[in-house]
DNA sequence: GTCTATATATGGATAGAC
DNA sequence: GTCTATCCATATATAGAC
């Protein structure tokens, strides 16, 4: 008994003190399978690569993880949750639709700034993992989330005149593809406009104003 | 000599029988790999899916492209080739601005309905493989390729006052994504919507009109 | 929990018969 | 040119010591 004791304090001791500051082995694996994965997904990902960019061996992360699939399968879920729920903050709320579309732009925009890769490995992996586990799970939750808000938004804004006729599935489309194209496409856009890390940097960032404001003269009336 | 002669007119015959048919074993070989890296990548691609599709072994496979490598090489290629130099046709010629892009765009999206995996696959070969091969080839030709063209009628076009003021980078961003976003994002947009295939494809013809008129009610004076 | 060593599976590539 | 059989490198996963 004591020693399951001393065993408890101990597990609680390093939550405590570990996960202040990420330091705790499972937050090293995540961390580290998410950067991994995120560049080279999950056909490209070796066990090894995220073992050394953690800093620790192969075998841990099966202790951790039981397997790749498992390891990616919650590194996706994240991913996934991190890019759509947003949506449902904005939407559906009272407020000008000029106002919303600012905020969501302004909100998407950052998120990719601040997760250069996540657009392209979400995208990706719902490419290629069509028949994979990774749809079952994440197309049930994904049913449930407010989209019909967003298209009923539209629909509303379009009926009041706030802005001109358009399919709303059509405004979506526009709307994300200039928000999140331009992480997708940087590797081709970067050379094709010979464009240094820094100048195409300031390029993204400019483009939350950028983005708004080229709707907005779009489907203003 | 009887038997080199008669190699030699055997393999005529099959180029001149096969060849307007694709039913070579090259060209089926091609064909085949080009589906399977367009859904899979090359880290996702195996050699057996290709064989399997062409409906021949994997031996063949390397008696024809000597590595997995080297067919990748081909069939991106190839469909960079497809994606990128209908550029030139277009810009860089006499005409209103308003025309070249509303033909841009008519290409553009026609080229992707025709191929829908193409852009993932080009954009997402770019992204992992950055360090590979890949790039080194096709930067080098890259570099020739007349974007500044593009970028100078812009240019050319905002000083005349015939569109309103942009940074040519961002508007050519915008074009690219507008186009072939849906294509990329196709999973999980349909999903979102929830739109069974034929309602997605007609989504996607109906662009052509739908992205020429968003564009240009934002960028007319 | 963490390591080293190893088992097992997969997939690219080759050898050799036809 | 095309096949079957096989080699060999790589990668996931497990066993067992510490």
């Amino acid at each position: 008994m004591g020693i399951v004791l001393q065993t408890l304090l101990t597990k609680w001791l390093n939550q405590v003190v570990n996960k202040e500051k990420d330091f705790s082995t499972e937050q090293k694996i995540l961390d580290a399978a998410r950067r991994v994965f995120f560049q080279k997904g999950m056909a490209g990902a070796r066990m090894q690569d995220i073992a050394d960019e953690a800093g620790i061996n192969k075998a841990l992360l099966h202790y951790y993880f039981r397997s790749k699939e498992n390891l990616h399968e919650v590194i996706f879920q994240q991913a996934f949750g991190t890019m759509m729920p947003k949506v449902a903050e904005i939407f559906g709320k009272e407020g000008a639709f000029e106002d919303k579309l600012r905020a969501f732009v302004d909100v998407y925009i950052s998120m990719a700034l601040a997760n250069p890769f996540l657009p392209m490995f979400v995208l990706g992996e719902m490419h290629s993992g069509a028949d994979s586990i990774v749809k079952k799970h994440f197309l049930a939750n994904m049913q449930q989330l407010p989209f019909h808000k967003i298209r009923q938004d539209i629909h509303d804004a379009v009926k009041r005149g706030e802005i001109l006729p358009i399919e709303p599935p059509q405004l979506m489309l526009n709307v994300m593809a200039l928000c999140l194209f331009p992480f997708i496409a940087r590797p081709l856009f970067q050379t094709i406009n010979q464009l240094t890390d820094p100048q195409y940097d300031k390029l993204l960032k400019a483009r939350k104003k950028e983005v708004a404001n080229f709707i907005l003269r779009s489907i203003r009336p």
